[in-house]
DNA sequence: ATTCTATTTAGAATTTTATCTAAATACATT
DNA sequence: AATGTATTTAGATAAAATTCTAAATAGAAT
């Protein structure tokens, strides 16, 4: 968690991808899965980096793992960004 | 330009400093490398990597080379995680 | 209890990124 | 013209990130 593993974490297109996916809602690593063309243990590395991030967590339920997005940390960067267009947030 | 340059430019701690000091206004790259223990030639390669991805143009004067904020392409990003805190820009 | 399905972890291979030293450019000053 | 200062480029090395295969876990279903 932290700035430096939220935007190492966003600079990857994959895992930008999964982000957008996970716009409509939680789905397991499965699902998350069968939208790319890579093992499932190199989903399953994205998702980690993601979760190391705070940018997504995690529920169990049976035998899978449901990933969800967490907009807090999302606003953090949009804050911190937001100091080099003179604090105007947005309009 | 586009989106994954900017990601990746974003990602490193030294090329978001260099954002952070040229917030206060235009720097040559020699005051930029000053702020930091490193190389002119690495401080370049940061500058290359920043200039590459829009965050920032240069102008030269003399020997000088000059770097300065573009922030149209952090609002670009800005815009784009925003769709992650339901389009609710700012409040 | 055995087998099946979903997912992660470990380890290795490949690729990308960051850094340095040394050399090249470019312009300024003497 | 010769030297000096600022910066970049090239090439090499080291470190970090991405990906795969194979094995390990965990729980579900038979």
């Amino acid at each position: 968690m932290g700035f430096p593993e939220t935007f190492k974490a966003l600079s990857d297109p994959i895992r930008r991808e999964i982000l957008v996916l996970l716009r409509q809602g939680r789905m397991s690593a499965g699902e998350i899965g069968q939208h790319f063309d890579m093992t499932g243990a190199t989903i399953s590395y994205h998702l980690s980096q993601l979760k190391k991030a705070g940018l997504i967590f995690e529920t169990k339920y049976k035998n899978y793992i449901y990933y969800e997005i967490n907009v807090s940390v999302v606003e953090e960067i949009m804050l911190w960004l937001s100091q080099f267009n003179g604090g105007k947030k947005n309009e």
